[in-house]
DNA sequence: AGAAAATTAGACAGCCTTGTCTAATTTGTC
DNA sequence: GACAAATTAGACAAGGCTGTCTAATTTTCT
C-alpha cells in the first residue's frame, strides 16, 4: 500500500502486480538473450522472477506472448534511447572532433553495448528471419531512420561548411560502421566495453571520419609525427 | 574392426560411406544454422542428409560431438577462404581504388556472405558464450590473423608511398567495417546481397578509406560534381 | 476484520526429443 | 554367389517442457 489515494484510478491491488508484472519481463529478457528462444523455459524465467510458474502464465499467457512482449519492450526502448542519443547530436560544434567523439561514445555507450543492444543483436540475428514480423517496427522505426536522421545531421554539417560529402547517407552509414570497428571482438565475447575502450574506438572512428569528410583539408593524421604543412 | 584389411589403404567399403558423412555434415550445418543447436533435432537432420537417424549417431556419437564436428569443419573452411582471399590483395596495384574495390567484393563474396559466413555470424553469437572454447580456435586463427594479415600489407601499400596512415592495425579492422557498412541491413534480414549491392558496398567503402588514407591529396569525392582543383 | 483478487506449490497429461536396441535390408568386396 | 559391413525402419524408455488444473495461501482493498 505504496499510495493509497483517494480517487482511485488504478484499478485495484496493482502496485504488487505490475511490480510482478515487469520482474517478469526483465527476467524473461535476461534468460531469452542468455538462452534463445529455444532455449529459455518458462520455469528458469520464474525462478529469476522470484514469481511462480502459473503467475507467468497468468500475466502473459504463453511462451510466444511473453516472447512477442519482451521483444516489443526491448525495441521501444531501443528506438527511445537512439532517439534521446541522436537529439545530442553536436549540431553547432565547438570542436567538431571533440564533439563527435564524445556523440559516437554516447551512442556506442548507451545504445550498442548495453543489455538491450546486445538482446538486439542477438536475437534479431537468431530469430529475425524465423519472424520477420516480429522485428519489422525494430527494422523501420529503428536503423531506417536511425541512417536517415544521422544522414540529416551531416547534411546540415555539411551545409554549414563543416563537412565535405557527396552522399550524407553513405557517410552516416559509414560512421555507425567505423564507431563500432574496434569493439566487434568485444562484441562476439559478449564483453561490455571499459570507459576507455569505448574513447579510444570513438576517438579513431571520428578521426577518419574527419580525414575522409573533414573540410579544413586533410587532418595531420592522428597521433603521428607528420610531416610539417 | 571395422578395417579387414590386407594392403588396403583405405577402410574398405568406404566410398559412400564418406559420401554420407559430408552429407550428414553439411545437413547439419544447414539445419544447426537454421535453428540454432537447441531448436536443431536429429530427424530433421537425418531427412535433409537422406538417411536414418540411425546412421547419424553411428557417425558421429552424439548430438554435441556432431554440433562440435560442423563448427570445425566451417572454421577450418572459413579460415582457409579468408586467407586465400587475403592472397589476392593487390600488392602491386595498377589503379588502387580499382583493386581495392576488387578486393573488398571478393573478401565479402567469399567470406563473409556465402553459407559458411552467415552461420559462424549466427552460431558465435548465440553460442559464444556459452561454449567459448568451441570458438577459439576460430578466434586465434581467424579474425586476429586476419587483421593482423591486412594490416602487413596495408603497412606495405603506406611504405611504398601509397598511403599513408599511423596505425595499419586500426585501418585494417576500419576497412573491414567499412565494407560492411551498407549489408547490415542484408545481414539482418538474412538476404545475400546482389552483386550489384557487392561493387556499390565496395565502392563506397573504398573511397571513403583512400579519402582518409589515400596518399595523393584528397579524393575529388565520389561522383560528385566537385569544385575544380 | 472480512471479502476479493492474486499468488503459490504441486500434480498432471500431452508432446517432443534424445539415444539405444533389434531385426530386416541394402551395399560393397572377394 | 557368399560374406561382412553399413544402413534402415521402427519401437522403445527416459527425460524435459508446455500449459492446465486444483487447493491452499498470501496480498490488497474496503
Amino acid at each position: 500500500m505504496p499510495a493509497p489515494d483517494i480517487t482511485v484510478l488504478e484499478p485495484a491491488a496493482q502496485r504488487g502486480h505490475i511490480a510482478k508484472r515487469v520482474s517478469i519481463l526483465d527476467a524473461a529478457a535476461n534468460v531469452f538473450c542468455r538462452e534463445g528462444y529455444g532455449g529459455a523455459n518458462i520455469d528458469m524465467i520464474a525462478a529469476e522472477a522470484g514469481v511462480s510458474r502459473q503467475t507467468v502464465y497468468n500475466h502473459h499467457g504463453d511462451k510466444t506472448n511473453l516472447f512477442v512482449a519482451v521483444v516489443r519492450e526491448i525495441t521501444e526502448r531501443t528506438n527511445a534511447g537512439v532517439f534521446a542519443t541522436l537529439a545530442t547530436f553536436p549540431d553547432q560544434p565547438r570542436d567538431l572532433e571533440a564533439d563527435l567523439i564524445d556523440f559516437a561514445m554516447r551512442l556506442n555507450r548507451n545504445c550498442v553495448c548495453n543489455r538491450d543492444g546486445k538482446f538486439l543483436r542477438k536475437l534479431i540475428q537468431t530469430e529475425g528471419e524465423r519472424y520477420p514480423e516480429l522485428f519489422e517496427t525494430w527494422r523501420t522505426d529503428g536503423p531506417g531512420k536511425t541512417w536517415a536522421a544521422l544522414a540529416a545531421r551531416f547534411a546540415r554539417l555539411a551545409h554549414a561548411g563543416l563537412l565535405e560529402m557527396d552522399d550524407p547517407d553513405v557517410a552516416a552509414r559509414q560512421f555507425l560502421a567505423l564507431i563500432n570497428a574496434d569493439l566487434q571482438m568485444s562484441f562476439v565475447l559478449g564483453i561490455t566495453p571499459t570507459e576507455e575502450e569505448l574513447r579510444t574506438a570513438a576517438t579513431n572512428a571520428v578521426r577518419t571520419f574527419l580525414r575522409a569528410y573533414g573540410k579544413s583539408g586533410r587532418q595531420p593524421a592522428e597521433n603521428a609525427p607528420s610531416p610539417p604543412a
